[in-house]
RNA sequence: GGAGGCGUGGCGAAACGGCAAACGCGCCGGGCUUAAAACCUGGUCCCUCUGUGGGUUCGACUCCCACCGCCUCCA
């Protein structure tokens, strides 16, 4: 109600009748609330009816709040929901919360406040911040991944797993961070450092729960053919899961008959050209095979190696390796060929040992020349290169060389016969490879699910208590699961949250939580020790779509026949940073659960739309030099600097450059560049940035709704552009949103005319019912708002609009500025929310105009228009153009050669002479 | 280095292979006002002009090839 001017500063201020958004908006969310106008039907009761699940990536509830990258993409579905509903569909529309997470552990340690206070806390600020955006989500299905309700199913999946075999454990070398005390994912490892806060991480082998994605990795790949998602999204995913076939191959070890070193290589073909062997530093065969001489260097190497991130190993611009002295025997040509151990080969891949044929691949290659080591070629373009020396790896396909009687083969040919050779000798096998390794499924953390495992204990002294101290060993090789009744597995509270140099993680020192007794068959109590891990922040997003369809049950995790009525997720929209890990998780725990008989469909998320980022306002920059001299554009350079960072420098006088902001007003444009008005040589930058902190240049979505109203934050962040496009903020463009929204409002509550619309404007209706739908099923939500925006031009001129145009806008314009539409919906004389009113249907005959302009081109170019009913036919159209003057003169004395007339488009005409 | 995407007015953008620039921002003028903002109203020329060069086509922003530049992800 308030317009005192410093609470509007910036913003329209509001004179008494004119559209108040700080006053409908609350309004109508009370409204809704109260009218529990976004409930979900029940679709059980009613099979037939048609259904859609539209789901967002829920947020992790940071402290810093809400972005306005979220409202992006929570607008779009809620734009998508309130459309579907209008037309009849049941929509599943939800929200929750994943939170768990590391920040709000980082704040415990910091401060002493449980995780669940500062949890809780960040969720109600989120929720009240996505409530006053006016977004329809069903609040009754809320779930919050960290509330025990919702922790009893997690942990109740992973049982199903375990069960199943699934879920295991294992010794793995992981990215072992102490400051952080927690095992990092490779991903989250950059240059031996963590991605949070660049503390330095080691390799160490540690017991992890694991989680056999590979045993899936075949359905994940193939399935993905049922997903309707962005190419780059799926390309990603094939990348990700690495599916290479190829042959496994036995090489004899020279000298120890009956032993032998088992390799994979993708390219069998060229077997002849193995001129030396490498295995990975962690083979076993290392042992066996190293002579005596090369023993001390070998052991030096090895022990360096491993200490190395797989990531680094990889990455390593020069490659590193020592020969073992031993040797192998190549099945096709009896050669000997010397084994090398080097960190290039992976033990996780493959068999941890490779051919190496320097001739045809290219680190191969780097390493036989930097150890001088022979080059065969065995593949070339064609049969008469065989000799061609080799200056780089020829990586190609082509036909094979110097490769006994296989020589002339086709690369594919080769291929094929060598594995079937091999096969038939006891040689060698067809074998199908992945990258996609298992999942390292544990964290040394205390803000995570419990495992719902323990194991037994033996103690020295049977009447000790492990709890004070008595010493005992815990069996982690005899996992129990915790019964299904007992769930949730709670976590205990702590005083100090920190992880500490034990890898075991913060739960190993809640000694009274960890360690229980329990009755054995016979009546004897016994000890056992609970798992201290706890689990990714993966787990609770893997799952979270299920829980959404039932979200009270207390006996299931989610009733099959509400899956079977909902699923699979119609759309969902998020983040490309989510285009691996988390999709490719989710759907794994969802293939599991559909070999359980949990679901029945075998993906959850059919349509995948990934919003773009939403970028800071565009900034100029000019580069300044240390004496405060401008420098242009085109003489800076890039370079890395003492810190290792990368800093501007100016490429004449090699002095490093700082950027200076420049206003607006004192850039021109040139050519293609922006320059400075008063120095036009000197060219500038001029670009949008990711929004940061250190930036300053991060956009409150609170304040836009305080100065310009949810509706206009809506409007304009559908109205930027595409859905999927990268977009630079602009406040100033938020006023021609919050303009169109007030003249809607002034044309809309109008007292309309009882007359019916006339026939110009009846087609104006029709034309943006049909644009609207349409844009809307496209999610094309910037066109959609362009037409509504026409229509309000249209009528804003009327003093009394038709009825039926006004109630038109009002149920068109609603899914995009709900409040609005409802206020205008409420002021025709409605009564009950415009959602339950049905979508307006529209006359595809009264979507054309009765006469339309038709353009005519002679030779590619068009010379004329003329003026048809826009039911015309070629003859009439033909006719009204050979009428026309300008054409006309053009075709005299010329013959024709072509003439087409594209309805309702184009007439084309082509002569020639 | 690889994969994916993108290059259109001063800016964000629009355009089933068929009138390039809809819609909005900004800017300029007029009205209202003592004045300004807001609001209303008109304008935003010229240049066949869609990153560059080729190709397909009666016709290319759109399809194909090459190049240049930018962004994202992976290495």
């Amino acid at each position: 109600m308030s317009n005192e001017s410093s609470e509007t500063k910036g913003g329209p201020s509001v004179e008494p009748g004119r559209y108040n958004p700080a006053e409908i908006e609350p309004k109508w969310q009370a409204f809704w609330e109260k009218d529990r106008t976004f409930a979900t039907p029940d679709l059980l009761a009613d099979p037939s009816r048609k259904k859609a699940y539209v789901l967002d990536m829920f947020p992790y509830p940071s402290g810093a709040g809400l972005h306005v990258g979220h409202p992006e993409g929570y607008t779009a579905t809620d734009i998508y929901s309130r459309w579907l509903r209008s037309t009849g569909v049941a929509v599943l529309h939800p929200m929750g919360w994943d939170a768990f997470g590391l920040p709000a552990e980082q704040y415990a340690i910091q401060t002493g406040t449980h995780p669940s206070v500062t949890t809780g806390k960040n969720i109600e600020t989120f929720r009240r911040q996505i409530k006053s955006l006016g977004l329809s989500y069903d609040w009754d299905r809320e779930v919050d991944t960290t509330d025990p309700a919702y922790v009893k199913w997690t942990q109740w999946i992973f049982l199903q797993m375990f069960h199943r075999g699934l879920a295991f454990q294992s010794e793995m070398p992981v990215n072992w961070c102490p400051a952080l005390g927690t095992v990092l994912a490779n991903e989250e490892v950059k240059d031996g450092k963590s991605e949070r806060g660049g503390h330095p991480v080691f390799r160490t082998p540690l017991r992890q729960w694991m989680l056999k994605i590979t045993a899936y990795a075949d359905r994940l790949l193939e399935d993905l053919a049922l997903c309707e998602w962005p190419e780059g999204t799926r390309v990603m995913q094939t990348e990700w899961i690495g599916r290479s076939v190829g042959a496994e191959v036995t090489f004899a070890i020279d000298g120890a008959p009956g032993k032998s070193l088992e390799i994979f290589t993708t390219r069998p073909d060229t077997l002849f050209g193995a001129t030396f062997m490498v295995v990975a530093p962690e083979h076993p065969i290392v042992k066996e095979i190293t002579t005596e001489d090369r023993k001390a260097e070998v052991d030096a190497y090895v022990t360096r190696s491993i200490n190395r991130s797989e990531r680094e190993r990889r990455e390593a611009k020069e490659k590193t390796g020592v020969a073992t002295g031993g040797f192998c025997v190549n099945p096709v040509n009896g050669a000997k060929v010397p084994v090398w151990v080097a960190d290039y080969v992976l033990w996780g891949y493959g068999t941890g040992a490779i051919m190496a044929v320097p001739g045809h691949d290219e680190r191969d290659f780097e390493f036989a020349k930097k150890f001088g080591i022979e080059v065969i070629r065995v593949v070339a373009k064609a049969p008469s290169e065989m000799d061609a020396p080799l200056t780089v790896a020829f990586v190609e396909e082509g036909v094979a060389v110097n490769s006994g009687a296989y020589d002339g083969l086709t690369t594919a040919e080769f291929k094929t016969k060598i594995t079937a050779d091999l096969e038939a000798r006891g040689q060698g096998k067809k074998r199908v490879e992945y990258k996609l390794r298992d999942w390292i499924f544990s964290r040394q953390r205390y803000w995570g699910e419990p495992f719902p495992i323990y194991f037994p204990v033996e103690l020295e002294d049977p009447s000790g208590d492990p709890r004070k101290g008595a010493k005992h060993t815990v069996r982690f090789d005899q996992p129990i699961a915790v019964d299904e009744s007992e769930l949730p597995l709670r976590l205990p509270q702590l005083e100090d949250y920190k992880p500490g140099e034990d890898p075991a993680g913060p739960l190993a020192r809640a000694l009274d939580w960890r360690f229980f007794q329990k009755a054995d068959a016979d009546g004897t109590l016994r000890w056992y020790a609970r798992e201290t891990n706890t689990m990714p922040q993966w787990a609770g997003s893997c799952w979270y779509y299920l829980r959404f369809l039932d979200p009270k049950n207390p006996s299931a995790g989610w009733d099959r026949a509400l899956a079977d009525a909902w699923l699979p997720v119609d759309l969902y929209v998020g983040g490309a940073e989510h285009a691996v890990l988390h999709l490719l998780y989710a759907r794994f725990w969802h293939k599991v659960l559909f070999d359980a008989g949990y679901v029945s469909q075998p993906e959850p998320f059919k349509r995948l739309v990934h919003q773009g980022m939403i970028l800071g306002e565009v900034e100029h920059t000019a580069y300044v030099d240390p004496n405060g001299k401008l420098v242009s554009r085109e003489s800076m350079g890039e370079r890395v600097n003492d810190a290792g960072e990368d800093e501007p420098f100016d490429k004449s006088s090699s002095l490093t450059l700082t950027t200076k902001k420049i206003s607006i007003d004192d850039v021109m444009k040139k050519g293609g560049d922006f320059v400075l008005k008063a120095q036009p040589e000197i060219v500038i930058d001029a670009r949008a940035h990711k929004m940061s902190k250190s930036r300053g240049n991060v956009v409150n979505p609170d304040a836009i709704v305080k100065q310009f109203g949810a509706d206009a934050l809506r409007l304009y962040e559908m109205f930027m552009g595409p859905l999927e496009a990268t977009k630079p903020w602009s406040t100033d463009s938020i006023q021609g949103v919050r303009r169109f929204l007030d003249r809607a409002y002034t044309v809309g509550t109008r007292t309309p005319s009882d007359a019916a619309p006339d026939d110009a404007l009846l087609r104006v209706l029709h034309r943006t019912i049909r644009k609207v739908g349409d844009d809307i099923a496209g999610l094309r939500f910037n066109t959609a708002i362009s037409a509504l925006m026409q229509l309000v031009n249209e009528l804003f001129p009327l003093e009394a609009p038709p009825r039926f145009a006004l109630e038109t806008l009002a149920l068109l314009v609603h899914p995009f500025a709900p409040h609005l539409g409802e206020e205008l919906w409420e002021r025709l004389g409605h009564s009950g929310s415009v959602q339950r009113a049905p979508w307006p249907a529209y006359d595809a005959a009264l979507c054309v105009d009765a006469e339309l302009e038709i353009p005519v081109q002679v030779n590619g170019k068009v010379r004329g228009r003329v003026k048809v009913p826009a039911d015309a036919a070629e003859a009439a159209v033909v006719a009204a153009a050979l009428a026309d003057e300008g054409v006309k003169k053009l075709l005299e004395g010329k013959q024709l050669v072509k003439q087409q007339y594209v309805a309702g488009r184009i007439l084309t005409i082509v002569v020639k002479g």
